[in-house]
DNA sequence: CGCGGGTTTGATGATGCTCAAGCCCGGTGG
DNA sequence: CCACCGGGCTTGAGCATCATCAAACCCGCG
């Protein structure tokens, strides 16, 4: 299971075996259920997120009490709210299993003391928060640059085996718009 | 003018005044006019941009011909495209001030050489990138949980001062909407 | 077999856009 | 110093996109 950690890790730094052996031990390995919650709105965010199988989504209570989320993590995508972690604050959303997933887990006090005792974490973190901060902006400018029934597109066209992999009402969730809309849009194209 | 970004250095890493006169010889400051473009769609986007003093916005052309605004930066906020910097990838972005303004800027190769020269360098940088990052999930979140006039709002109550630095239609390109929009919301709360 | 979560369908309505026109005001040239 | 020009802001009428609400349907699971 760590095995897919490396595996990954290589992909941005190079490391030794022993070192990663060293590194791996400031990870749990945690596995949870579908629908169970990792975090919830109001609790502080302890822990970073790492998905080795699964996949989790973000999501927050919007003020008509609608659930929108805002991020799915499948594997090989860290997830935690950052502004909790980082500020040790209560945290304005939820984090939930979507699908059964393992996980590596790390605290935030485990975390500085592993970017201490290992700099070259520090390069590969810097990586992780460059690549997840770009996709934001993409993200971004998708929301704004198209129409919600043009974003249903691209998100299909780009990712279809994820839209598969998800039940349509998060797929709505996460592209702003209700069910009964998405639902529309896909019987016109069908017709 | 290198004193701001010394500052501003100073409180995510602890540096020598020796060491930051090494750093700072990799970056070159630059001046821009107003309405003066660092960054133009189709370009390679070859620079990361700190602002000392000024404002520059982040933009797009989307299928209507509009322009989008998906980022400002003022003072100690670092712009780029970064999928166009990172992979040398053609831009979907322009790059312009708003204001005059005075810059840092680094080319990536400079970048990467100053990583690798300076690896504390790679410690300040992860804390930008996850600070853009977590900025970007709170955007994010009041896009998809405000109304268009409830996001107005918010950043009028939040950032004052910043809406009365900007142009009004900078500000609606800023929340997507209309300008015409921007000036009825306006209209009604003072009523 | 029945229940319940997820999807579909359709009628109605609000939010926010489009287009067109007028206004205000600061800058520039004569 | 004045006149005009043009960019930005405002106003209003009509309209498109997408939400809301209610009901029916489908199907996997207990």
């Amino acid at each position: 299971m760590q095995d897919l950690f490396k595996a990954h890790l290589n992909k941005f730094i190079m490391i030794t075996d022993t070192e990663f052996e060293a590194i791996s031990s400031f990870f749990t390995i945690i596995s949870v259920k579908k629908k169970q919650n990792l975090l919830t709105e109001g609790a502080i965010c302890r822990s970073h997120y790492f998905v080795l199988q699964g996949c989790l989504r973000k999501f927050f209570i919007n003020e008509k009490g609608v659930e929108q989320t805002t991020e799915f993590a499948i594997e090989n995508w860290w997830v935690t709210d950052h502004i909790s972690y980082e500020h040790r604050r209560p945290s304005e959303f939820f984090i939930q299993a979507v699908e059964p997933a393992h996980l590596l887990m790390i605290t935030k006090d485990k975390q500085d003391e592993l970017l201490q005792a290992h700099p070259t974490m520090e390069r590969y973190f810097r990586f992780i928060y460059q690549r997840a901060y770009a996709a934001a902006q993409m993200r971004t400018k998708y929301i704004f640059g198209l129409s919600k029934e043009a974003f249903y597109h691209h998100l299909n066209n780009h990712y279809p085996e994820f839209v598969q992999r998800i039940p349509q009402y998060l797929i709505a969730s996460y592209l702003g718009f209700t069910p009964e809309y998405l639902s529309e849009i896909r019987a016109k194209k069908n017709s």
